[in-house]
Formats: C-alpha cells, structure tokens, sequence
DNA sequence: AAAAATCGAGCGAGCGCTCGCTATTTTATG
DNA sequence: CATAAAATAGCGAGCGCTCGCTCGATTTTT
C-alpha cells in the first residue's frame, strides 16, 4: 500500500498547477492577458476565496475582504471574474476536473484484480482530498447553496465516484471476491467515509490521525464489510 | 428489529411538540405572553426558515422572505426573536436538546449486549433524524458558518453521539463480542453513515430506500467491520 | 507612446432591524 | 352586564448600512 508521500496523481495539484489549468478552461472570462500574471493573481485570489469561505462561508465573504485578502482592488478583481458567482463555478469545475483526471486513470495492471482497484480506489481518494483539502471542503459546503448549475455539477461529480465504487464492487461479485447484498446500497455508505476525511479534517488533525492511517482504516473498514464470511476466518491469509 | 412506525422516542418530535419545548428554553426571548399563540406562530416560523434554509442556505433567507413564508410581518417577526443569529440558536439548540433527550434513554435491558445496544442506536439515530429531517439538515448545514457558539454546540453534540459509539464499541470489545482494532477511530467512521441518511436524504428517496432499509444496511456493514472473523463463518448464526 | 493592468470612489439594490401606530382581546369598574 | 381601561399582538414604511458591481483615471510594463 502507497504513502501520501509516494502519491504520484499524474496531475500538478498545487495552487499554481490548479490555477493553470483553471485559466485555460476560462480564457474568454479572465481578461488578464499575460498568463504569468493571470495564474499568480488567481493563485492568490483563490486561495484568499478558499481560506474565508472555508471559515464563515463563500456567502459571508465579501468582494472587499477578497480584495484585502489577495492584495488586489475592488476593480482589479473583475479582470480574473465577471461576478462572484463565476468565481464559485471556477473553483467548482476545478475540483471536478481534478477528480476527473485523477480518479480516472487507475493503473491498469490493476485490471483483473478487484480488491487492488478497491483499495487503489479508496486511498487515492484520500490522498487526492489531502492534496486539495480546502478545495474539497469548499466544494462540498458550497456547492448545495448555489445555482442550479452548481449544484447539478456537485450531484453529477459525487454520483460518478459512486459508479466508480459500484463497478468494482460489481467485478469483485461476478468473481466471487467481494460478497455484497446490493452493490448499489454499499457504494452509497462508502461514499460518505472517503468524504469524512476532508469535511472534518480538523477532528482528524486533532487527533493526529494522518492521510496513511485514515485510508488504511478505511480500508480495512470497507473489506471488512464487503468480503465473504469463509475468506475471513483467522487461518486465512 | 424495531420499524419507524413503531419507532417511540418517548419524547413528541413533531413541530408542535417541538416547538413548545423550544419556548420553555426562551422564555426571556419570545415576548408573546400567550403560549398557544407563541407555540403556533413558532411552528410556523420555524417550518418557512428550515424550508427556505434548506434550498438557499440561512444567510440568503431575507427576513422578507421569512415574513411572507409565515404570514407574519417583518416587525411581528420580532416578538418571536431578537434577531437573525437568535433564530439560528432557538433551531440548533432545539436539534441538540433532541438529540440528548432520544439518544441518552436507551431502553435499560439492553444494557448487558453491546450488539443490541449497537443496533438500538444505529436505528434509533436513523429514525430520529428522518422524524426530523429538516431540522437536522439544517444544523449540519449550517452550524458550520455561524459564530462561535454555534460552532462549539454543533461540535460537541457530534463528538457526544461518536462517544455513545465508541462506550458500546468498547464494551463489545471487553466482552469479547466485537473485535475492533482502534475504537475511537471506528466510532469516528461510524458516524458519517448516520449523518449520510440526512445529508443526503433526496438522493434516498430518489432511489426509493426507506429508513427501514438504510438502517438494516448501516447495521450490517458496521456489524461485518466490528465482528470477530470466527463468529463470521457461514456456519455460525 | 501604446498597451496592459490596476485602482478606488461611487451607484443602486437589498439587507437586518426599529418604531410609531392600529387592531384585538382581556380585565376592571359602577 | 355594559363599557372604559389596560394589556397584548401585529403591522409595514423607513433607517442606516453593506453588498456586488462599474468606470474613468492612473500606474506599470513593453
């Protein structure tokens, strides 16, 4: 099993990786034209969006406090956006993105075994929710609060993690694996234990409970509940 | 296994019930001398902000709106609180006082199997926030972005009902019943299976699950995790 | 000197909240 | 038992303020 420190997603998740391909996705909204500017001024804006939403809400947060926060003015802000709800939705697709293109590309020698593409499944989501933690919380307070586009999005981001839990737990079953009563029930009850980890990360940090040691639990959470009774008895591997 | 029909919490959880314990608790607040009439506009109050709050989120519930939804006026509001974050407070602490009332009087012969009193709280926990749906919808939602009292409230009610876990989890474990490697730590993966039933209530009644079955799944897959693998075995009961 | 980036005073809308007032019910009085 | 007096409940225009957003002026970069 990996480490968060060997965690390689194939994707540049810092601020600056993030903010990139943000900008790329909103070239005709971001009227800033040199894109070394354009993604150091988003990083910051971003951010300063992500540490007040994430304390009193993206609602409570006014255009002024991230105007003092990113060291930008009232005005200058409306380069990067055209309004704040395009600043929500920016940030927004970008969580969904990055779920996309991580979540997405599981290593393929995994193919045949159920169990690999579980675990893989479950600790990479960990490690992914650690490496964009505030995204993460953001994404999830925010996203039921705001326009139906948001919360279409957020519903369609969280169902497709579902499937991709549910398809394995399917494979695990056709190869007698995995015994679950109904695959779908139980991806709807792992779904919630991969997003504890970042809703309250701050229980977690207080206990000093680390990324490798919340997955692993998980994990052993999960197998525990999903593997056939005979496979579990204590001479067995 | 108990159902919701059956489901007695010893305590009336309906928005009349409710609400006249919530005018015992703010007396001093509520200036209507009347209490059939304070308790009746209350359940009116209350229902219009968890309806509204629930779509929109509290900060983008105007007074105005309130007013409308309960066919009072913006100054007939007043009588009732005295103030936005007041009204806020009169809910939450409602939820809270709830929760200790149902979850603290588990029924007394249970006393000496951990596996009853697991299954006793999963279900009754269940059936507790579907009578009260909207309202714990509303805490979770938003006791996060509220002051700081709100905050500690919501925070130590959540740890309360993890330490109701862990106390049984700990039991089965001395009894030789359960087998769990970290209690705390399963306690805390408990948890968000019970909160997922409310949090994400649409998307069960979507798919047609009713709380009668969610706790049968929530019971199995946390009776999998915590039992020893020997007591597991197809032959056993 | 042209282009790009940033500034910040100012706008109208909408917010939470107040207050002088009316309408209704309860109590006191001859 | 009428009726005056007092208490209670409710009203809604309007106040001060903050919000998201705009735009002509200004600074910085090339």
């Amino acid at each position: 099993m990996g480490t968060l420190n060997e965690f390689q997603s194939g994707r540049d998740l810092s601020m600056e990786g993030l903010c990139t391909r943000l900008l790329e996705r909103h070239r005709e909204i971001v009227r800033i034209k040199k894109p070394h500017v354009a993604v150091a001024n988003l990083a910051r804006i971003v951010e300063t969006t992500l540490t007040i939403a994430n304390r009193k809400g993206f609602h409570s947060m006014s255009l002024r406090d991230l105007a003092e926060g990113s060291g930008l003015s009232m005005g200058g802000l409306y380069a990067y956006f055209d309004g704040k709800e395009t600043l929500l939705m920016m940030i927004l697709d970008t969580v969904a993105a990055a779920v996309d293109e991580v979540l997405g590309a599981p290593p393929p020698d995994l193919a045949g075994d159920p169990r690999a593409r579980l675990r893989w499944l479950l600790e990479t989501h960990v490690y992914l929710t650690e490496a964009m933690q505030p995204w993460f919380t953001f994404a999830y307070m925010e996203a039921k609060a705001f326009p139906q586009a948001g919360r279409d999005a957020a519903t369609r981001s969280e169902l497709a993690t579902e499937a991709l839990i549910a398809d394995i737990l399917a494979d695990g079953v056709a190869r007698g694996v995995f015994r679950v009563a109904d695959v779908t029930m139980t991806a709807a009850l792992v779904k919630p234990l991969l997003q504890d980890w970042y809703v309250k990360r701050s229980k977690y940090r207080r206990r000093g409970v680390t990324p490798e040691r919340y997955a692993r639990s998980v994990i052993a959470f999960v197998e525990a509940a999903v593997t056939p009774p005979a496979d579990r008895s204590p001479t067995a591997p």
